[in-house]
DNA sequence: AAGGACGGAATGAATGTTCACTCCAAGACG
DNA sequence: CGTCTTGGAGTGAACATTCATTCCGTCCTT
């Protein structure tokens, strides 16, 4: 960008005014997200940003701070996707499907944010989080997440089966973390086509039966 | 070799036949499941399974040795219990109701077992076997998993919805493998009526409607 | 020229693997 | 029977490697 590099038409340094860090950050998600936390040295993470290891301390307290930085951004990105155009107005099954599309395209646009988000859920300080309830609330305390307000107001006017939030959140998120890993990994294809009547599939199991049973 | 070796009541050693192999990797499927395969040093393991460290060379070749003989050991019982009491004759629904429950049950009775699976399937390694498509055929080569026969069958007499068999697949076990690990890290307590209720959703979600959509 | 950003070699701790040794059960020999 | 020999399982300290973190010389900016 710019040129004339020097003679000060660029206003801050050189050439990466915070350009590094953000380097790092990216390099950091990537490699994570495939090879996991002790699987991924600092050295690895320094060689993929393109910096020196020393570097990274300038930046960053030690690895762990670096992680745990990536995790309360991301996860708070993610958050904020989901209420992206989210209108509580709407009837609950729009509602619904619309935090599903959500979901799918933040993991089909953020692979490695979606893979390294699902891996520090699932590790020991992860579920230690989940635990305590603490999250990253990204500054709206105590606010549930969309999908648990939808299937509260579901539950009310007998829309939504009448099961454990905990079994719920499993019906929805689970298929699509599902179909996205695997598309993230190569295995398939995932077109428009697929997501749409995966979504759909996904409301049937929470919603409550109209016609007979069986 | 042979001879009587002495009267032959007591046919082998004394007092560990292979009890310590067997305690190598008990101890290593528990630490790795909960800690990963690069957060469990084998110091760790040997001092889990109360063996000198230099045992466990005796017994695997390496680290890697000893982890793809757990998967393969594992991921086949896991198969076989997936086909114990199969019935192929079963309607549909009860069949895919059958498997729906042996995964439910073996993710509740074998945690650590369950764990493991999951992490090496989405591990690097874990990937590349998923995509040869070689997997640990138990001596049934060719032979696909029993879901994926239920969802073709269901496919031809219209039981089933129309989708591909990695969405299917996604539906049926996404949000059992979702819920059994929130349940293993104690997040919650799966009941037999939250089990087949969420079963229930699971066949509701890839079944074809039969009253009206909406 | 001063000061700070930067890279990467240096460092010490941790990890995977090896190896020389111990120990004990099971024949061999009397 | 009792003692000696032996072979191999078992062990953990030692070794080589890898890792996270630090440190210092270099270079860029002002």
């Amino acid at each position: 960008m710019n040129v004339h590099s020097k003679t000060q038409a660029a206003p801050r340094q050189q050439i990466d005014p915070t350009d590094k860090r953000d380097r790092i950050l990216q390099a950091t998600i990537r490699l994570i997200s495939e090879y996991g936390f002790h699987g991924t040295p600092v050295s690895m993470i320094a060689k993929d940003a393109g910096v020196g290891t020393g570097t990274i301390y300038r930046y960053f307290k030690d690895k762990d701070a670096l992680v745990l930085e990536i995790f309360q951004q991301v996860n708070c990105a993610f958050k904020k996707t989901l209420l992206h155009e989210y209108v509580v107005s709407q009837p609950i099954r729009d509602r619904f499907l619309h935090l599903c599309r959500d979901i799918f395209q933040y993991g089909i646009h953020n692979p490695y944010e979606f893979k390294f988000i699902e891996q520090f859920y699932n590790s020991p300080y992860g579920t230690t989080l989940r635990r305590e309830k603490l999250f990253c609330n990204c500054g709206d305390p105590g606010q549930d997440l969309p999908l648990e307000q939808v299937f509260a107001a579901g539950k009310e006017q007998n829309t939504i089966k009448d099961l454990p939030l905990a079994a719920l959140i499993a019906l929805a998120i689970g298929p699509i973390v599902f179909l996205v890993k695997d598309s993230i990994v190569g295995l398939i294809q995932l077109d428009d086509a697929t997501i749409n009547a995966t979504m759909a599939a996904c409301w049937d199991a929470v919603k409550v039966e109209t016609g007979t049973s069986k």
